[in-house]
DNA sequence: CAGTGAGCGAGCTTCCGCTTGACTT
């Protein structure tokens, strides 16, 4: 008897030392953290690391038949999470669910209960927004059941997503390529762009002449000002244009109406995911996967708020410090508190804006990205809650006379600074926005005289190609893709090959200028660059055949509105109107049907064209996508004849190359003549453009060289420098242990295994002796991993 | 390191959204 009291008591005891009173599960580790310091000690933090369950990974995971009944699995990356949260959730009192309140957040509370086999009546489901301690306190007060039906909503979008995907693509391995891939977000992605270059290809510039005057005049202080003014006509003919100057010459100017119109200017909202990928493209030049590291970075240091949102809000917490800092520093008049609406589509708000985790640093310590990105979201974050700008936008209107045509001026002057004084935001707009002059003081009737007025040619220019930001923007619109997802999905086009990140190095183009000046008018040219790209997205051919073949057969899912309309009916669900397998049924049979029928045509899409004869040979020329790519073939395929391929070049598709253009193409491997005795050949192998000479390859420069123009002795050139480099490359050489300049620096290299040389010692005074002993110190650490190649 | 391009057939590929490490040259 006594022994088992005291069993018991132990029991207890022991029992209370293991167990913990409240086990809080949230999806990212570095927000347990920062939420286990509000809570104190009875609550015990931890984090799911996202979803950990999903549909199983190679099969469909759909049970069509059963209901669309959804097959779930714990991958195995996140076997190790679960178990140990299984533990966990068994040795507590208490579990509180405190995933992110949305679709996906609900979700994996689901998945968490279902997964850990909680007892949903007694688990408790918590949501807050921003990560304060008031929002977390009242939310521990106000615990909720998990929702059923945005559970739901989220199984119908995963279900959607995964049927789409993994029906679609097979029917592209059959009917196109291997391995490529379709999908709801990935392919409307792709064709953005492939409608974007087909709007460039069929963009014919017009151009036009604008003229423009600088005029000069005493006013009534006999001051003498000057006045750049533009004319509001534009000319499409050069002879009007002419015509015009001959009018300015024998006209008289003065000055007309002034009219000065006060104005505001507004802060951006703080930033989201897509704004802070857009401005950091474009102040930083940051590409999108690179701003999200980056920013992971800065969270994980608790520097700013979670990077991934799609939400303007920021906490009451937030606007206070931020106006705080603002007062101490600029003064009361910079302080205006504002909370922004969230208006892109598809929001669900589930964070805060992204903003600085303590306003009052300015500037934090870290590599050179992370102060330029943080301090970028600083600025951004205080600026939204100061002041407007108040500025002056003045317009002179300058009279002609006898002439009813006029000139105008216009200038800004900014009144108050407000915001500006901290950030203002880029656009997009190519060449930069000019920026306003302040204008002279003149008065109405004062007269002018024209020192030179010219007329410029200027042509219209298509619109623009995206990058991955303004992707990004315009994917964000369509309320396509997530925060988590917007760089992924740009990732994942270019990994299939659909679309790459490139330059162009635009051409030239004459421009006519007619200037009078003293009465005299003159006509010159000058040159421009036009069509010139930088790290611009550009659909490639296998993008654009991909894409034709979606938009033929399966129009629904690649209509930009196809999401909005899912969405749609995905809200309905969440708000228990619409049963979800319901939806999802209604859903399929017409999408099945178009699989099958897509999957009945015989035909492959191959884009191939018929581009003319070959004059030399009058055999047919064709352009195709071959195995390896897009392809220019001379004559045609029958037994015992072999046609004549060549690659198309990076910057040519399939839809535009030309005849000539094509025959081109052929013209390599060629000779350019003889060197030293050897016979130096062009040529373009597995790794680009080479010069073979001496039977050795030397590889031409990207974006420098041309395979088709270089000369002989631009080559030659190439070979001394490549022969010059190779003889640097060596340091030192002590047999079976080399010191060698690479890429990265110098290094020893030892049996394939390469050793960091430390910064203290000169590599070029090492002795075999001092390279051992740095062997022996880094050689232990691991052996060279090199990877097979697979062939 | 320095082209392939046909056709057959086995076995593989593939989605979107949540999350962070491993990997390093």
């Amino acid at each position: 008897m006594k022994l088992v009291i005291r069993f018991v008591y132990f029991a207890l005891f022991f029992n209370s030392y293991l167990m913990t009173e409240n086990l809080v599960i949230v999806e990212s580790p570095a927000k347990a953290k920062t939420i286990e310091k509000f809570l104190g000690k009875d609550f015990k933090v931890v984090s799911s690391f996202g979803h950990i369950r999903d549909l199983t990974k190679n099969k469909l995971g759909i049970e069509v038949e059963k209901g669309f009944k959804p097959v779930y699995e714990v991958p195995s990356d996140k076997q190790k999470v679960v178990s140990e949260l299984r533990k966990l959730a068994a040795d507590s009192k208490t579990v509180w669910i405190a995933s992110d309140e949305d679709r996906e957040g609900e979700a994996i509370a689901w998945h968490l209960v279902t997964v850990l086999g909680l007892d949903p009546s007694t688990t408790l489901r918590i949501v807050f927004h921003e990560i304060t301690k008031d929002a977390i306190t009242n939310a521990i007060n106000h615990p909720r059941a998990i929702n059923m039906d945005l559970v739901n909503a989220q199984q119908a979008r995963r279900v959607l997503d995964r049927l789409v995907g993994f029906e679609i693509s097979p029917v592209l391995w059959k009917k196109v390529q291997p391995s490529l891939s379709a999908g709801r977000v990935q392919s409307v992605a792709v064709r953005l762009l492939v409608d974007r270059e087909r709007e460039i290809i069929g963009f014919t510039p017009e151009s036009s002449f604008r003229v423009n005057g600088l005029f000069k005049g005493i006013n009534n202080k006999s001051e003498e000002v000057i006045l750049k003014a533009e004319c509001a006509r534009k000319f499409i003919k050069e002879a009007d244009a002419t015509k015009f100057l001959t009018t300015c010459s024998e006209s008289e100017f003065s000055i007309g109406n002034i009219s000065v119109k006060p104005g505001t200017r507004s802060p951006a909202p703080p930033f989201t995911t897509s704004t802070l990928q857009q401005e950091a493209y474009r102040k930083l030049g940051f590409s999108v996967a690179q701003t999200m590291s980056v920013a992971q970075k800065l969270y994980e240091a608790g520097r700013i708020t979670y990077m991934r949102t799609d939400s303007t809000n920021l906490s009451s917490l937030a606007l206070n410090t931020a106006k705080e800092v603002i007062m101490a520093d600029y003064g009361t008049e910079y302080s205006r508190t504002r909370q922004f609406k969230t208006h892109s589509k598809g929001a669900q708000e589930a964070h805060e804006a992204i903003r600085p985790t303590f306003f009052d640093k300015k500037t934090i310590t870290g590599n050179n990205n992370e102060k330029k990105l943080y301090e970028l979201i600083w600025k951004r974050a205080i600026a939204s809650q100061m002041a407007e700008a108040i500025t002056e936008k003045t317009t002179i209107t300058i009279e002609m006379n006898p002439s009813c045509e006029n000139f105008t001026a216009s200038g800004e002057v900014i009144r108050f600074d407000g915001f500006l004084r901290v950030y203002s935001e880029s656009t997009d707009a190519e060449g930069g926005e000019d920026e306003k002059p302040i204008l002279p003081s003149v008065a109405k009737g004062m007269p002018l005289s024209a020192e030179t007025i010219t007329a410029l040619q200027r042509f219209t220019t298509p619109p623009p190609r995206y990058t991955e930001a303004s992707l990004v923007k315009k994917l964000e619109e369509l309320g396509i893709g997530r925060p988590s997802t917007y760089a992924p999905i740009i990732s994942t086009i270019q990994a299939r090959g659909y679309v790459a990140r490139e330059e162009r190095p635009g051409e030239k183009r004459s421009l006519i200028i007619l200037t009078l000046a003293k009465g005299k008018i003159t006509r010159s040219e000058k040159s421009e660059i036009t069509g010139k790209e930088k790290s611009k997205l550009f659909p490639k051919d296998i993008g654009m055949i991909v894409n034709d073949f979606l938009i033929k057969n399966f129009p629904d899912i690649l209509d930009y509105n196809f999401t909005a309309g899912v969405e749609k009916q995905f809200d309905e669900i969440a708000g228990g109107e619409l049963e979800w397998s319901k939806m999802i049924s209604v859903f399929y049979s017409p999408f099945h049907k178009s699989i099958d029928e897509a999957l009945s045509k015989k035909e492959r899409m191959t884009g191939s064209r018929e581009l003319g004869t070959d004059p030399a040979t009058g055999l047919p020329v064709f352009v195709k996508m071959s195995k390896y790519g897009p392809v220019v073939q001379l004559g045609e395929a029958s037994p015992g004849n072999k046609p004549r391929f060549a690659n198309l070049r990076r910057d040519q598709l399939l839809e535009t190359i030309t005849l000539s253009e094509a025959l081109v193409l052929f013209s390599l491997p060629r000779s350019l003549g003889m060197l030293e005795g050897s016979e130096l050949v062009v040529g373009t192998g597995k790794f680009g453009p080479y010069v073979r000479y001496d039977g050795k390859f030397y590889s031409l420069k990207r974006g420098v060289d041309d395979p088709y123009t270089i000369t002989a002795e631009r080559a030659a050139g190439l070979i001394a420098e490549k022969q010059e480099s190779e003889k640097k490359k060596v340091i030192a050489d002590f047999g079976e242990i080399q010191v060698l300049n690479g890429r990265y620096g110098p290094y020893i290299t030892m049996d394939k295994n390469n050793f960091r040389i430390p910064k203290e010692i000169e590599p070029n005074k090492l002795t075999k002796e001092e390279c051992l002993a740095i062997i022996e110190k880094g050689g232990t650490k691991k052996k060279s991993t090199k990877t097979v190649k697979k062939k």
